[in-house]
DNA sequence: TCAATAGTTTAGAATTATTCTAAAGAGACT
DNA sequence: AGTCTCTTTAGAATAATTCTAAACTATTGA
């Protein structure tokens, strides 16, 4: 009873499930608990999926990218591109942009007030703006 | 010998190809040719063979992930990343920003004055900034 | 309470882009 | 030409991701 008073990530996450339009199981409710239980985070479904088994957390590798891609479908994630050979997901829905280190394989949000993109460009014909992607490379010095 | 006077593409693939240190060898030659005869292009390895192949230029998918490879380290092209399935390459070497359009898997550069990126934000602690990429995703309308 | 239904999970196979291996081929230099 | 080194290549291997189809489970409404 006292743990359950205290510890309302279960609900917390089953709501957010609810309002996405998720039926909220058992392995989407665990998964969201770690996505989203402290601050801003940016894994990939391998991070995702090591952490829920080192937790005890059963699940397949194979629910973790459904799951990532249900949660960035719903709004709850963005899906981002900065590395040819894995594909990372970010609890920051926010416009924000990233710093990433390709040496330690760390992508990060950029703090503070975000980079202006001054005066966006004319997109080509028969298109129109999506979104706009900044990142920042860097490298260890 | 008319022929001869016109076209001289194969020695300006040759000469860049020993500017840049690289042995010309017959297919680095081909494949600078396709890749550097007109204006600016966005290829991918697939891209790049399948054109070859249709030319008749007899080179294996290997060779074109070698050369493309060579090349980008050998500054002649860049690697872009906005596609989590593909990797794509850019015979325009300069400072300059992208629109990709996800729905037809087509990357273009962004014409005219990039995108100014107003005051670089401050790297993470021990790293330093290496490039700043600007993708600016598009949708068909 | 409990089927019936529809949505979900999963193991394992399949797919796709890319890289590796090691043997044969070709450019460079003498 | 002969030697050395670098390059090319077929095919195997790898790695990330997706697919398949059968077993499982949340939801709903009698
Ligand atoms: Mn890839
Ligand atoms: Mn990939
Ligand atoms: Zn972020
Ligand atoms: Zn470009």
């Amino acid at each position: 009873m006292r743990k359950k008073l205290r510890d309302n990530s279960n609900e917390t996450a089953t709501m957010r499930l609810r309002q996405a339009g998720l039926r909220p199981t058992r392995q989407r409710n665990e998964l969201a608990k770690l996505l989203f239980r402290d601050g801003h985070r940016h894994l990939t479904a391998e991070m995702l999926h090591a952490e829920a088994v080192a937790e005890g957390v059963k699940v397949s590798l194979a629910t973790v990218y459904n799951t990532l891609h249900q949660f960035t479908q719903a709004g709850l994630l963005l899906q981002v591109v900065v590395d040819p050979t894995r594909s990372y997901f970010d609890t920051n829905t926010a416009d924000h942009q990233h710093f990433y280190c390709e040496d330690e394989n760390l992508l990060t949000d950029i703090p503070g007030p975000e980079i202006a993109v001054a005066g966006l460009p004319t997109p080509p014909p028969g298109t129109v703006i999506k979104r706009v992607d900044v990142v920042v490379h860097v490298r260890r010095s």
